[in-house]
DNA sequence: CGCAACTTTGATACAACTCAAAAAATGTGG
DNA sequence: CCACATTTTTTGAGTTGTATCAAAGTTGCG
């Protein structure tokens, strides 16, 4: 069901308002969804990866923008399509509730992550991303330090000094601007 | 469809990691939900008033705890009748999406709320309470300050200093702890 | 009226931001 | 493959806004 489709870097899926026909699934890659404030500053609301759905957000139109934060495959599915096939299914329904239920809950944990200091802020993202990209120890950051910045709310000064001092106390090593080795995590915590 | 129930103040109607076999619908009062961060720390999730729908982010178990704010009427409406009577009727199952996705809407408004200013926050929070309350310049806040500053991610000390300074610069008038008048909205941008 | 809870005000400390510049990585053309 | 230009990241110094700690002032309930 749907249409796979492929994004090479940094290309626009949907913009903020724009009328919501489609739901998305990720095949491969990596997106990011953002919103820009009236100060011209960028928040990135979320990113996903394959297996996730995105684009839920939306009521008749979008609230964000997504865009591909690298080259990516992404199943396109048109709602009407969704929705006749739900109908009748209660399993199916429950699914799809389900499926924007997660991404709500995501939302309400990003929330509780601006809550919290510098370091611990960038701890929680580097343990959202080796989990949500089922690695052990090793994660491979698809997105720039910016990207990371506006996610968490912090400047990339910020975040950059934060890697530093981890990799310092031996937390962490940085084998290079992307990939990160995840070394004493009881002390991230 | 579904049950009335009646709540005083300060009642837990759920909590985290209950298991999530009702939807809720406020037929009059007021709603908070919220977490408790490791610290002992409390973030608010979100106000619910009068039409409002919540419970919607529960996936199998709740993700946050609702209580009370004030004397409250709850419309409780089991899920599996929910799910029995959209199954069938896309308009229904359309619907329901969409009270799920109102709710992520408002996380994600909540986010951009975080990254902002103490002063912003108080602002947007007092245009906000105006609003979803359909009043036109005149504020009834159910909650307590702490209940504010929650939401708000501030100290009560800060939100109270914010909206003193509010008054000096007469943007608004405090009536009495819950009661605040808008006066020069431009000025609250 | 008196007490407990809530709110406001004040002084100080600190974490993250801002501005500025150096260093590293990446891409391009010879 | 190397030299150069551009982009991205890191490091440094100083500023600012909000938290923290402490105390005084209100409000409202029993």
């Amino acid at each position: 069901m749907g249409t796979q489709t492929l994004w090479s870097r940094n290309e626009k899926i949907f913009g903020v308002r724009d009328p919501a026909e489609y739901f998305y699934k990720i095949k491969s890659g990596c997106i990011r969804t953002y919103n820009v404030l009236n100060d011209g500053r960028r928040r990135i609301c979320a990113f996903y990866f394959s297996g996730d759905y995105f684009g839920m957000e939306a009521c008749k139109d979008h609230g964000v923008t997504a865009e591909t934060v690298a080259p990516t495959c992404v199943l396109v599915i048109k709602r009407k399509v969704v929705m006749a096939s739900v109908a009748g299914d209660i399993p199916k329904v429950r699914r799809l509730l389900n499926i924007t239920a997660v991404e709500l809950r995501r939302a309400q944990n990003h929330n509780l992550l601006l809550l919290k200091g510098a370091q611990e802020r960038v701890v929680d993202f580097l343990l959202e991303m080796v989990s949500r990209k089922q690695g052990q120890s090793e994660v491979d950051l698809p997105m720039p330090r910016q990207d990371i910045a506006d996610y968490l709310g912090l400047t990339i000064e910020t975040v950059s000094r934060v890697l530093t001092r981890l990799e310092s106390a031996s937390a962490i090593s940085l084998l290079n601007y992307r990939r990160i080795v995840l070394r004493d995590l009881s002390a991230l915590n």
